[in-house]
DNA sequence: GCCAGATGCTTGACGCTTCAACAAATAGGG
DNA sequence: CCCTATTTGTTGAAGCGTCAAGCATCTGGC
C-alpha cells in the first residue's frame, strides 16, 4: 500500500482512532442486526431485499445484471448467485435483453414485488430504530456528507 | 417488527433516504476494500487483523475468547472459528485461565505479533486514504458522533 | 468485412459466517 | 449442600461471497 520507505507511516491520532473504531463497529453489528430482522421477518437477507427493492423502483420492474450490480454495490458475480436463488423462488426471473444479446434483465415477479411490499414496514422500522433514532437532523446532514464523502473516494479507488 | 397496525409506518423522507444509502455504500464497499489489501499484502483478513491488533494492545498479549469476541464485534463462535485458523499459523495458541475452567485465553504468539507489526504500516495508510483523506478535521468529529450513537443503539438493542 | 480486445454474464470450488446442538464448569437460590 | 440456570466455549452442517476460469457477444481499427 504504498508506504514510503524511510518514513514513518501516518499512524491515526487519538481522534481518528476513535472515530475509526465506532465506524467499525457500526460496520460490524449494523447489517447483522439487518439480515437478522430481515431473515426472521420475512426470510429475506438484507442484500436479497435491496436488490429487490431496486427492482421495484426500476422501469417495468426490471434492470440489466451489471446495473443492478452497480447499484446494489456489488459484483456481478455475487448478483448473479442472488438472482439465481430469487428465480428459484419464483421471485425474480431473468429476460434477454431485446438491444444486447450479451446483455439480462433482472425482472421483479408480482410474486416478488409482493414480497419486497410486505417486507418493507418492517424493515425501514428497524432502520428507523437503529440508525435514524439515535440522531437528530443535523446529525443526519453529516452522516450523509461524510458517508458520501468515503463513498466517492471507494469509487474512485476502483479504477483511478 | 412492530409496527403498529393501521398506522402507516415511518417511511424514510428524502433526507434520511439519501443518508441510508451513503451509509449502506460505506457498509458493503469498504469491507471489501480493506480485506482485498490485506488479503494482498500480508494474507490476513480485515476480521483477522483486529483480532490479533487487540492482541498485541492487551496485557500479556492475551484476552478471553468472550472479552475479545465483544471487543472485535463478534459472535464466540466465529471468533473460536477464527482463533482455531490462526492458531494453525501459528499465530495465536489458546491456553486455560487459571482463573475460571470454562475461560479459554487466546494468546498472540511472537510470530504472531511480528506478523500483525509487519501488516499495520500498510492497513494504516489504507484506512488513511479510503477513510480520512475526504474528510476535514469536523468531518471526523462528526463521524465519531454520529456513528457511536448508532452503535451505542445497536449495543442496546441486543439486550435492552 | 474481419479479427483482436473489450464487455456481460455464468459457473464451480473454496473459504468464511451463521446457526443449532452440544458439553463443561460455575453461580445462586432454597 | 444440591439442583437448576447461566456462562463459556466448541463443533459440524448449511449457506453465502469471492475468485479464477470460461463462454458468448459486441466494438473498433484496419
Amino acid at each position: 500500500m504504498d508506504v514510503p520507505r524511510g518514513l514513518d507511516p501516518r499512524w491515526l491520532d487519538d481522534d481518528q482512532q476513535h472515530a475509526w473504531r465506532q465506524l467499525a463497529a457500526v460496520m460490524l453489528k449494523l447489517p447483522s442486526e439487518l439480515d437478522h430482522q430481515l431473515q426472521h421477518d420475512a426470510g429475506l437477507s438484507h442484500f436479497e431485499y435491496w436488490v429487490m427493492a431496486l427492482l421495484s423502483e426500476a422501469d417495468g420492474h426490471r434492470l440489466r445484471l451489471s446495473d443492478l450490480a452497480a447499484q446494489a454495490n456489488a459484483s456481478l458475480s455475487r448478483l448473479s448467485h442472488v438472482v439465481t436463488r430469487l428465480e428459484r423462488r419464483g421471485w425474480v426471473r431473468r429476460t434477454p435483453s431485446p438491444d444486447d444479446a450479451r446483455t439480462t434483465l433482472a425482472v421483479l415477479t408480482d410474486t416478488g414485488l409482493g414480497q419486497v411490499t410486505a417486507a418493507a414496514p418492517g424493515h425501514v422500522e428497524t432502520v428507523q430504530q437503529l440508525v435514524f433514532d439515535p440522531l437528530d437532523r443535523e446529525d443526519v446532514d453529516h452522516l450523509a456528507r461524510v458517508c458520501g464523502a468515503i463513498a466517492d473516494r471507494l469509487d474512485r479507488h476502483r479504477d483511478g
